[in-house]
DNA sequence: TAGATTGTTAATCGATTAACAATC
DNA sequence: TAGATTGTTAATCGATTAACAATC
């Protein structure tokens, strides 16, 4: 079977756009209905339905409770995420707060930072010293932290993370970590995408331009 | 030439992985090390180039300047790069404070809100309420925005800011937005990530326990 | 039934990788 | 020279797409 980060992620939007179906009260979907919503192509859906031995209706479509079943039962239930996060600055602070009135999967339980003036251990969400983050991940069995460090500091900070027990970070630091076997990390490069799209964007006013 | 995103984002990580190389004084640079400060291979990097008739020296790599030079005049010159945000809440206040003490290519000149107690048209990146939005796209020429509001408005907004004269979005709504013909969207989803990375993490725990 | 949609196979496509001759 | 690295070609790989028979 499939296993690639791209094929996860698809389940992942497939999931939720039946969740919010469900919310709608609406029954059965058809292949090309998720593709639209989930933004690829109906041939995509059924392709990756087939691999998990999904099966529809040949003229009904799928079944959402089914849909549900079968996808949890791959991904695992949807229950919430206990993560930590390293770096409380500006987007540190912002995902602790957005993860608050957001009912979302993702609940960050600590924060950690160097900085005194941070640091906040009676908070809602605690931000202990740096110091802490090793005996913390232990004890609470954190398995996925968020590294919102600046770049000088994220390989450091992943090196004690993983030693300390962490399997997966989440990095918006605008370096590339090299994971450590047996780890996986997901990037999030925010100005990269900006750059990104102003490239695109440049290309094609040249275009129009000629 | 290959122009698909994947290929302009590896050439954005190699500019960026050179202005930092750069700095520390090194003047030239192997495919090979370049390869592994962009999380790819010297393959890779060589074969990037080669399309780009980026040349180097059968011995001594890739000259510094050289390159930038030659990379510059592909992806444009690394100049400040005018956004606006719509959305000011969590997500949307990080983004543009964020802004303010990186040194960075990204420039969030604007913010727009539909909440009145966000709303502060005198601060040093103003935000204003969403019924200007247009005008202000208009009269500054925006190219490109960030849409950061609720998965439920997101569509709307998007289409009023292509409307206006936008070209390139980067989405933090937890959406799927179709595509209108001649623009550009990004899509950051951060919940997605965490999900994925708790995939990946439980499959091996469950592997390991075999 | 006629029409619509699935499920699966085969074709396509393109990106990545490997390999190695050229050459500094 | 010997060794190292580029530049390019060919091979590989796998994901996506297209197509259509099966069937509800």
């Amino acid at each position: 079977m499939n296993t690639n980060k791209e094929f996860v992620s698809r389940l992942l939007k497939y999931r939720n756009v039946i969740m919010n179906l469900k919310k709608l009260g609406i029954v059965k979907v058809f292949s090309d209905n998720l593709g639209d919503a989930s933004g690829t192509t109906s041939s995509q859906v059924r392709k990756d339905f087939s691999q998990l031995e999904i099966t529809g209706n040949k003229r009904g479509g799928y079944n959402i409770d089914h849909l549900i079943e079968k996808l949890n039962s791959v991904l695992g239930e949807n229950t919430s995420h206990k993560v930590i996060i390293v770096g409380c600055g500006n987007i540190g602070r912002a995902m602790i707060e957005f993860n608050g009135y957001h009912n979302s999967s993702l609940e960050i339980v600590a924060g950690f930072d160097t900085s005194q003036s941070i640091i906040n251990e009676d908070a809602a969400v605690p931000v202990y010293p740096i110091e802490k983050m090793t005996d913390y991940i232990k004890e609470h069995s954190i398995k996925v932290g968020i590294i919102a460090v600046p770049e000088s500091a994220a390989t450091e900070i992943y090196e004690k993370m993983v030693e300390a027990g962490i399997k997966g970070v989440l990095n918006f630091a605008r370096v590339h970590i090299r994971e450590i076997d047996g780890t996986f990390i997901n990037t999030v490069n925010i100005e990269l995408q900006i750059e990104n799209l102003f490239y695109f964007v440049n290309v094609q006013e040249k275009k129009n331009k000629k």
